[in-house]
DNA sequence: TTGATAGGTGAATACTTATTCATAAATTTG
DNA sequence: CAAATTTATGAATAAGTATTCACCTATCAA
């Protein structure tokens, strides 16, 4: 028929979209700059996405699979609870902090109005993993038996905190920090 | 002289502000519509206020200022550190849940890009407290010695997602789920 | 090689919205 | 009560920026 699409140029249009969100911030992101950055014409974002809003959405679904891809990577299924659950929990914090401009980019994106119902919901999927994970502490008398929603609020909300601080430059998460840190959670949820 | 201004427009301009922010999200914020709701023309706006900035900044500070006073409300310095800390805990979640509009400002507003440095310093002021209150903690030897960032986002970190899940009405806030965080919190940060 | 088709371009368009400003209205003071 | 001064008004202005579109170019099938 006629020329095909260029994948690799959406690789181009999030990495210019991460930096600028990293640079100056969500609401500073403009379209026309996004396509500079890439090193293409305005017009040809509206080819690969449909509006601002579809670009900024599918960069979020497509960075949230890559972390989350990572969180239980290395573990066998034969590992104790404690084990897997160590592993998670550090590699999410590390994951997270990974990257300034995914973390600035996730981050922001979570409490702007960009975010759709469809995808907050297939984020919320990428989690199933891990409240399976929480029903086997349960049920293996590791974990209190509470509300997995309420676990996981201890569980992920100091992350999110810490992954602030050491934006801010706040604290540096050193080894140390990262163990005390694992304790200050475990200690919380075991029962 | 001549005419004074008249203090109560300020509080209704707030009023009207954190109720469309509740509405229609921080970027949908427009400086005619918070007009409107609080029954005043456009310019009266930059009476009170620089610009739209200054009045969102002058909220945040307004509301969080406000918040914060009622953190440690009817506690007695003879009161033990478990007492204290237990009543400081829940009354923080209590209060950053208790009115929806405001949450929901100062929710979104930390991660906007209106927040000033400043502003920023002034309200991070408003934690000294409880630092200090951690202090105590650690000196009686009933928290663990870590870092007092470190152990703040173990214990703000939780609270900042209950109130989210409360919002999104994922998880209804009871006296007993209340009961079982503070547990999840305390346990973890204790020595 | 050529016609058809879809990608690529970027200046022009269309729209949104913060802020200003000429004018009117309300207070205060002497 | 009149002059002086500041608040209050809201239409007009000024800027910024997402999106479109007329035109160009590359690629594919025949």
């Amino acid at each position: 028929m006629a020329r095909q699409r260029d994948y690799q140029k959406i690789e181009l249009i999030y990495k210019a979209t991460q930096e600028l969100v990293l640079e100056r911030g969500f609401s500073g992101l403009k379209m026309a700059e996004v396509a500079q950055k890439a090193g293409l014409a305005t017009g040809t974002l509206y080819i690969y996405f449909k509006d601002k809003d579809d670009l900024v959405n599918q960069l979020y679904l497509y960075l949230k699979r890559q972390k989350a891809s990572l969180w239980f990577q290395g573990n066998n299924h034969n590992d104790s609870f404690h084990l897997i659950f160590e592993r998670f929990w550090k590699q999410f914090l590390s994951v997270s902090m990974e990257n300034a401009s995914d973390a600035a980019f996730l981050e922001q994106y979570y409490r702007s109005p960009f975010i759709k119902n469809t995808v907050k919901d297939e984020s919320g999927q990428l989690l199933k993993p891990v409240y399976d994970l929480l029903d086997r502490g349960k049920k293996e008398g590791i974990l209190k038996n509470l509300n997995s929603e309420l676990l996981l609020a201890q569980i992920l909300g100091p992350i999110h905190e810490l992954v602030r601080l050491h934006r801010e430059g706040t604290l540096q998460i050193t080894n140390e920090v990262n163990h005390d840190a694992f304790n200050l959670v475990w200690d919380g949820i075991k029962s």
